[in-house]
DNA sequence: TGAGAGTTTTTTTTT
DNA sequence: AAAACTCTCA
């Protein structure tokens, strides 16, 4: 096989299929080539089926990459038709433990048809077992636990550890209400983010015959960005790969940003100790960023204690100085952030594409983008207010989970009385205490309601409403058994006519629970981006099922459940990206913008308890740099206010300085601004600059004046005021009024001269 | 029971 | 500054 688009050290790397592989790769050093080489390499030289490959990646995304990579380099997966030839199995360690559990959990009690609980469905649930329990909330945060809960599956533990880790009662608490919640989940028939996890252990663990099958499934095993596993992926890894040992891992110390969500550091560094007779490759070769950058990004990451010593070099030369910019505050600094977009798309001919503004908390985005949406940039938001975990979204989601699997009663909960259906808090809790006496569903308890003590007007609308979600069930070509059922009832019969596709099923149900009204009818701005967020929802419920017509609703959900923010992110649109450090771990762009570099934000230092971990941040700092191809520009605010408080004062960050002098340029806000009208050479070339912008921005009104509110003249129409403003670019249309007559017009060709 | 006013908390990063 | 939660009154 033809190795020669890579380097020595990747095509030995490749090579190597003899021996567990771990290989170092340092940012922007090909890995993603490598693997996507080494599974081609394992199908044409070794003989091995794709579909016996498993890849696991980091985000959906890389898994799409890897997929369509492998098929560029092997011709016939290429060509033959997609259902005919199996591809290798590519994704995320979540995405695969859930197909996994798809198929086999039933080993362990659960039915097939098991909903994801997200944080806050599991909040909500713990929040129902603190009750139950008889708990004051506000003495013990439901978040709390979550938070507890979780690291202890992330670590493999449960209930006893948590008792043993705390002191005294606390740690009987901890106990109690983790084995109440764990029993609550199996009840519901839910499986929260870790349980995706834990439970393929336990299933490999208690069911050997399973296993091995899985161990003769997959006869090859790769993982990225190995150094971000936790102790769960690592015994999965282990479970499937440790006797033949057919694995190669990929991984970056230097790029381990996830220990506070238990990603364990010692999985790379103890990889040897594991997967006897390991060979090491380290990539140094650096294909993305310019010296500079790379000389600048090692002269901070070296300064941490634990890592293993690695330099990455390039065969570029020279590059782009890092500028520094300090600003007053966060306006101003949003501000600069701006300018530096206009200056690299307007003089250095970028496109927004090419650019990428980082922070380190979502919370910094939304001075940006009040400044961004202003002067009508356009850009992308990766992360922040998601759009899966918006009200409106997760009230139809809930309804359609509780479709899927009525066992749900954190959904069930969430809807029984949404839109409004007299079901007050009194009666579910009187319910509720009648389903636990008699150890039935909340969902089946809703036909007894007056048994259960219910008023009967209650009562009946609870029935009303159980006969509503089994209409549909039946709609959906579900089993009409009920969830008490045994799951052996498998989904894919809806072949058999009188069953509803899924986007009318949702449509028509969203009509009948007047839910949709619901939101149309409130009125309020807010209400109206409501309606259309749930139209967009039945959208992505439509293109899903037609990218996959034999999916059902149960997929939709998982997906949604599984997918990240960076997933969803159409990187094809040219606007500048906006996310979060940690978002933009594996990504690449020619100019990267960070900011907030401020000591407390960047390191970040949380005001309460524990104190931070300087070297994790230190990495999240160096991951930012080595985004970069090109151009680093790093912002910081010398005031901030912090949620909604008085504007604090702030120093820099301490990252600022570790950067080797030489290679940074510094200026504020103020110099920029007052750039143009000294005589240096380099204020020259500024200037020159802005005259090349005012050009442009007559001829393209890309990045423009026309605020709302702002006054102009037309050739014909005299002067008038700018009263409103819609879509960007060349499509940016105003509407002007002029003298008592209001005129919409297109900006590109209005010929519009600023007053 | 439901709507609206008033109060408190939130923000670290994410599967 | 916004969302989530609590309280009060009809």
């Amino acid at each position: 096989m033809d190795l020669s688009d890579l380097n020595e050290i990747q095509a030995a790397a490749v090579k190597c299929i003899d021996a567990p592989v771990l290989i170092y790769a340092g940012a922007g050093s090909g890995k993603t080539r490598v693997l996507a080489h080494k599974i081609a390499f394992l199908v044409e030289e070794a003989g091995l089926e794709p579909s016996s490959i498993l890849s696991v990646t980091f985000t959906n995304k890389a898994a799409g990459e890897m997929k369509s990579r492998v098929a560029a380099l092997l011709p016939r997966l290429k060509g033959a038709k997609k259902s005919k030839m199996p591809s290798p199995v590519v994704g995320t360690f979540h995405s695969i433990c859930a197909r996994l559990l798809r198929h086999d959990i039933h080993h362990l009690g659960y039915q097939r048809d098991f909903v994801i609980y997200d944080k806050d469905d599991q909040v909500r649930l713990i929040k129902s077992v603190l009750e139950q329990h008889e708990l004051d909330t506000q003495l013990y945060p439901p978040q709390y636990f979550q938070t507890r809960f979780s690291n202890a599956k992330n670590a493999l533990e449960g209930g006893e550890e948590l008792r043993s880790r705390a002191k005294g009662k606390d740690g009987d608490i901890l106990a109690t209400v983790f084995d109440s919640y764990q029993k609550a989940l199996r009840r519901n028939n839910a499986l929260d983010f870790d349980d995706l996890l834990l439970l393929p252990l336990e299933l490999f663990s208690k069911h050997t015959d399973v296993r091995d099958r899985y161990r003769e499934k997959f006869k090859y095993i790769m993982v990225d960005e190995y150094q971000d596993t936790n102790k769960a992926q690592f015994e999965f890894v282990k479970h499937l790969a440790v006797e033949s040992c057919a694995i190669t891992v990929v991984g970056d110390d230097d790029q381990s940003i996830y220990g506070w969500r238990g990603a364990d550091i010692r999985n790379i560094l103890d990889f040897h100790k594991t997967f006897k007779g390991a060979e090491i490759f380290k990539l140094e070769q650096n294909y993305r960023s310019s010296d500079v950058i790379l000389k600048a990004a090692y002269e901070v990451v070296s300064r941490n204690q634990q890592r293993t010593e690695k330099k990455l070099w390039t065969a570029k030369e020279g590059g782009e100085l890092i500028r520094i910019i300090v600003a007053e505050d966060e306006r101003k600094e949003a501000e600069i952030v701006f300018q530096r977009i206009q200056h690299e798309v307007l003089v250095k001919k970028r496109r927004f594409g090419d650019l990428v503004v980082l922070y380190r908390t979502n919370a910094q985005s939304r001075a940006i983008e009040d400044v961004l949406r202003r002067r009508a940039i356009a850009y992308t938001i990766v992360g922040g207010p998601k759009f899966y975990e918006r009200k409106e979204i997760k009230d139809v989601m809930a309804y359609l989970k509780l479709l899927v699997n009525p066992s749900d009663s954190v959904s069930l909960d969430r809807i029984i009385n949404f839109p409004p259906r007299a079901i007050g808090d009194t009666s579910m809790n009187r319910l509720r205490a009648f389903s636990r006496d008699k150890d039935i569903s909340l969902f089946s308890a809703l036909d007894n309601g007056v048994e259960a003590g219910v008023q009967p007007k209650q009562a009946q609308a609870m029935q009303e409403f159980k006969g509503l979600i089994e209409r549909y069930r039946e709609l959906m070509g579900a089993a009409v058994s009920g969830p008490d059922a045994k799951g052996k009832s498998n989904s894919k019969k809806r072949e058999s006519n009188g069953h509803l596709g899924v986007v009318e099923l949702v449509t028509t149900l969203l009509e009948e629970t007047r839910l949709r009204a619901y939101y149309r009818n409130q009125g309020t701005s807010e209400s109206v981006d409501r309606t259309e967020n749930i139209k967009s929802l039945i959208d992505s419920i439509e293109y899903f099922m037609e990218d996959d017509p034999e999916a059902d609703l149960s997929h939709f959900l998982e997906e949604t459940a599984l997918l990240t923010d960076v997933d969803r992110w159409n990187d094809s649109t040219n606007s500048v990206t906006l996310m979060t450090l940690h978002s933009a771990k594996g990504l690449e762009f020619p100019v990267v913008i960070m900011t907030g570099m401020e000591e407390g934000l960047f390191p970040l230092m949380r005001t309460d308890d524990t104190d931070m971990d300087e070297e994790e941040e230190r990495r999240l700092f160096y991951v930012g740099i080595t985004r970069a191809e090109e151009q680093v520009y790093l912002t910081c605010a010398k005031n901030r206010r912090r949620w909604g408080g008085p504007p604090m004062q702030s120093a820099l960050s301490r990252f600022l300085r570790e950067l080797p002098e030489e290679l940074v340029e510094w200026s504020t806000d103020s110099e920029a601004e007052a750039l143009p009208s000294t005589v240096s050479a380099a204020a020259r070339k500024h200037r020159s600059a802005r005259t090349i912008q005012a050009q442009e921005l007559a001829a393209r009104a890309v990045l423009d004046d026309y605020v709302v509110g702002a006054f102009v003249e037309h050739k014909l129409f005299g002067k008038g005021q700018i009263t409103g403003r819609e879509g960007v670019g060349d499509r940016l249309k105003l509407s002007v009024q002029f003298n008592g007559e209001t005129k919409k017009l297109v900006a590109k060709y209005a010929g519009l001269t600023r007053l």
